[in-house]
DNA sequence: CTATACGTGAAAATGATTATCATCTAATAT
DNA sequence: ATATTAGATGATAATCATTTTCACGTATAG
């Protein structure tokens, strides 16, 4: 992944590669603030618009998935930078990658059926993680 | 629909029953903005808060499906208040009604391999229109 | 008709994200 | 190692959709 900044103009500045190595790391699809807040562990003065301007730019470099929520922060996946479902716990925010088959075949019949030219596309089930559940049968 | 509203102490006022037929009658997934604009053109007076609050107690009703997005506004179906999928064009911001079978063994699996009890979903497809592609090529 | 909640209009507040700008520094050449 | 410079950072202001506030208006019940 730091290969795929060298390509460009790009710096290798410590605060930098410390939220990439955050975002590559993380399975929990951290949001900008939980990566701030990590950031900070390391670098204490570290801006929250850095962080913001970083996961900027690895999402276009298609490094990051961007998971876009209307109210509340954004979501992002390092490890899985292209489409996938997700699984998101409505009670404690908690996010998963489910394992399920791919979903090709459904996007090329709505393709062909709607003359769409698909060039991504976005999957989220929401409900209540077991965690939450056990919490609410105590 | 309007029924669904005398239930509770709703007053049927002139610009709830207009946004109430504005959000009925739409296919085009409207944008509050466009709500806005249409409501106005039967009561000039009418204020921007007064189409949240109206959208967002039909929401809560069940009456409307609400489609938030990031950045950019969000956007509603009156018409099928319940989950299912859509067709964004990532050029002019159309959203389309695919016709697609319905999901519930993606759900119910997803639902038993996970653990998660599954309330909601939404699945998002983006892409370029028909109209779109045709601008591309000429 | 009167009374009373609920609804509305206008404006301020909120919250996440982006833009601005002076300063700093990683990368490269000397 | 030093100088150069284009890109990066930190602090702050701006943006934009949405929500909240509050004084006033009005739909509905009696
Ligand atoms: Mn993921
Ligand atoms: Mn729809
Ligand atoms: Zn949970
Ligand atoms: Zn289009």
């Amino acid at each position: 992944m730091i290969e795929a900044l060298r390509g460009q103009n790009f710096r290798l500045t410590p605060q930098r590669l410390e939220i990439l190595r955050i975002l590559a790391s993380s399975r929990e699809h951290p949001s900008v603030e939980q990566v701030f807040e990590e950031v900070r562990r390391r670098f204490p003065t570290t801006s929250l618009a850095t962080v913001y301007r970083n996961i900027l730019k690895l999402k276009e470099l298609g490094q990051v998935l961007e998971l876009g929520f209307a109210e509340g922060g954004n979501r992002y996946d390092g490890n899985r930078p292209f489409p996938h479902p997700h699984m998101v716990c409505i009670r404690c925010r908690k996010i998963m990658d489910p394992d399920v088959e791919n979903l090709e075949n459904l996007t090329e019949r709505i393709a062909s059926s709607t003359g769409f030219k698909i060039v991504n596309h976005r999957l989220d089930f929401f409900g209540i993680c077991p965690r939450c559940q056990e919490a609410d049968s105590a």
